[in-house]
DNA sequence: ACTAGGTGTGCGATAAAAGGAAAAGAGAAA
DNA sequence: TTTCTCTTTTCCTTTTATCGCACACCTAGT
């Protein structure tokens, strides 16, 4: 375990978490560091753009942050497309996986049947309310609990899982289960798994295999 | 300059632009440092979730990655929100900050002028296709050049800004201007910054004003 | 069996970072 | 103005964390 670079992430993550930013010397608090320390660790920072010193000195994140959660996606998707893949060979259905983006819910990897003659189109970037739908329902149940949770989330939460029909499209079944990380730690990948079908639905089937795809790709990233 | 924090990100980085991943030892070579301190960055970086082992044993980015990412946006519109609002005053017109997402550009701030009867409404979290109206052709411009890039985005691009009339509702005219790196180092930041307006718009000082914050925000997000 | 390429670990030498202290700068209050 | 306070930066000595070679293991291919 290299020290110095531990300390930067998490300086790095300190940083991520306040939105109104601090100064140098208040990271150094956080960190239990020497202030020398911290100007060390944010100059390194600085260079990679990681970091940002506002004018009034207080830290905020840089744009390479934000590159660099743009790289995730497309490795994400590689790295779970196999699972998803099976899911849908599994269910018969049309297997998919959304990240929460703001108050929507967008697919970000889809995987159709082979053999159905027409199945439910779920595109790749199509996105729905959060408050809907399964996938929206199940990444809301992988957030902590708070007090104005919908009945259907606090349901999803307990059960592991979320089940809805009709509810984006008429005659649509969705079961989908939130991708939660092993070790619960921060809010990371608000993220979930699920297949969606028109009625012809092993439901009992379906929720095994889903919340099972939910642990494993959970696993995938994060171990 | 932290050394050992500076190759961990230099590592990072690397790491993302793999799209497939890539071995530990191919990691070392990129970075040219001997494979134990390859090893030791890796298990490091496994520690804070940036990056995950696959089963095959490839490296891709962690979900501490994208965790990241998503906490840069709201630091960003807090940085970005005075020079928006500064924008506004200055040309009576609605002001917003745009990044790509996909296919897509979406507004993730928005800065309404207070005098105005009515205004155009342009909605934080809307969003349009990257290919059509100021905001989507002056993050393209933004982009290095393509062969197959619209003649109205190589203008926007010799020009600086990309301004259109009407292209997404009728009678509004928009100016728009990328948002690039100080440093033009990788993709990183694919946003920018505009005003939008109906038809009573002086465009001129619009896209003298739209520019200069473009180039202020970038300082604010690279120095 | 042997090679080649990848993985993982131990250890002494030394380069690198720690950390105290103090100077330099920037504001705010007197 | 002067005098605070707080942040930021530099300097320098000590300490230790890191380097980089080494060795051992594993697997697949020849």
């Amino acid at each position: 375990m290299l020290k110095t670079l531990d300390r930067g992430l998490h300086a790095l993550r300190t940083i991520g978490q306040h939105v109104d930013g601090l100064l140098t010397a208040e990271l150094a608090k956080e960190l239990d560091v020497d202030r020398a320390i911290a100007y060390r660790i944010v100059s390194t920072l600085e260079q990679h753009r990681m970091v940002v010193r506002q004018p009034d000195g207080r830290l905020v994140l840089g744009s390479a942050a934000l590159d660099l959660g743009n790289r995730f996606l497309p490795q994400f998707r590689r790295l779970a497309a196999p699972v998803l893949e099976r899911l849908t060979a599994l269910t018969d259905a049309a297997a998919f996986i959304s990240i929460a983006e703001g108050r929507f819910c967008t697919a970000i990897l889809v995987s159709e049947p082979h053999k159905a003659l027409f199945t439910v189109s779920y595109r790749v970037g199509s996105s729905h309310p959060i408050d809907q739908g399964a996938a929206g329902i199940a990444i809301l149940a992988g957030r902590p609990a708070t007090d104005d949770d919908a009945p259907e989330v606090r349901e999803a939460r307990t059960k592991g899982y979320a089940l809805t029909t009709g509810a984006l499209q008429k005659g649509a079944i969705g079961v989908a289960s939130p991708i939660l990380p092993v070790r619960r730690t921060g809010a990371g990948l608000e993220a979930c798994v699920g297949v969606v079908a028109m009625e012809d639905l092993d439901t009992e089937r379906a929720i095994r295999e889903v919340t099972a795809a939910a642990i494993e790709i959970a696993r995938l990233v994060s171990t």
